[in-house]
DNA sequence: GTCTATACGGTGATAGAC
DNA sequence: GTCTATCACCGTATAGAC
């Protein structure tokens, strides 16, 4: 059962994964809804209430999904399988990019509280996937292992991205496959 | 000596890359440039039309400053040295993203000859790193090539997204890095 | 909570004078 | 080529009735 008020943060979500934080307006999110706009207005009172709402849950719920970086029994692959997953799973349930990727490319437009949001989503990204790869110290110092972080992050976005454009999958399955590729080198390389 | 016409795709080039496709106005392009929005509509009578002659400019003098995949005296590390330093110097000169990462998040509020130039865009870049990365046969079979291609491309424009975002570069160099150390790697797994 | 009505600026686009 | 003037519409946002 969900009131009015999730349904505008549902629709919200998906019109900004599609076009970005200018690409919908609140007659748009109120005619899905249902409702007129000045009733959307009721419960979010601007476009940057209601852009920040829909950041904070997009954020809460990824993590939440993400979990511990690493949980009893998993291994650094099974990490990186498990995160990658999560973007795939992303974009086959709407065919659309990650929420978060979509405001990155609009910062000079978007409200300063919203701006804020996003960053601390890649914040914690790099951090979760630091922690997920740094605990395995075969050839994996903390710095090296920062900007692995950063660069599995970045090839899934841009892979979000370009499958998005091309409504093609494989993308992502690159980016997921080479992640974990990268990771196998870098053991040999470090046990050769 | 440029004329009008070439200022207007430079400021819009500029403001695409800034803010995207809806990020700009007609009349934002009229004051920067210093004429009315009606002139800018004699140069370009869509919104459509001018769009799509920023993305085959950008397209063209990319392609250009790329040159040829595999020149001589080129190793295949000096060629993808080469192509991420495009993307280093595109951000270093302007603190903007890629003009073609910007509107590839834009899919579908894009006007549909836009949409294709993008798409034509990637493919190319994707292409021009196949060609680059596939000359060198240890261990570089051509289907893992274009996953390989595939993936260089995705995270540096995640990482140009990223490096807008909180206006550091460092998000690129690491995917430079990456892209360099994964090919050594694979060279040297391949050579044991 | 939701509505009608409305304010008011921005937006792409056009007609016609110079 | 550039201008002024104007159009019809869309954008966020608010006031006040129900």
């Amino acid at each position: 059962m969900s009131d009015k008020r999730t349904e505008i943060i549902d629709s919200a979500e998906n019109m900004v994964r599609s076009g970005g934080y200018n690409g919908f307006s609140f007659r748009d999110i109120a005619d899905e809804v249902g409702i007129k706009s000045a009733s959307v207005h009721y419960h979010f009172p601007t476009k940057e209430d209601l852009a920040l709402a829909v950041a904070i849950r997009y954020k809460d719920n990824f993590l939440a999904a993400l979990g511990e970086p690493s949980p009893e029994g998993s291994t650094p692959e099974s990490r990186i399988a498990h995160y990658s997953g999560l973007f795939q799973t992303a974009f086959d349930t709407s065919g659309r990019a990650c929420l978060c990727g979509m405001l990155s490319n609009e910062v000079v437009l978007l409200p300063e509280s919203v701006k804020q949001a996003v960053i601390s989503f890649v914040d914690a990204n790099v951090e979760w996937l630091q922690q997920a790869l740094g605990l395995d110290d075969k050839g994996q110092t903390k710095p090296k292992s920062k900007e692995a972080a950063q660069w599995i992050y970045c090839s899934l976005q841009g892979a979000m991205s370009a499958a998005a454009l091309t409504n093609d999958r494989t993308w992502i399955e690159a980016a997921a496959r080479s992640a974990l590729e990268r990771f196998y080198d870098r053991v040999e390389k470090a046990s050769n």
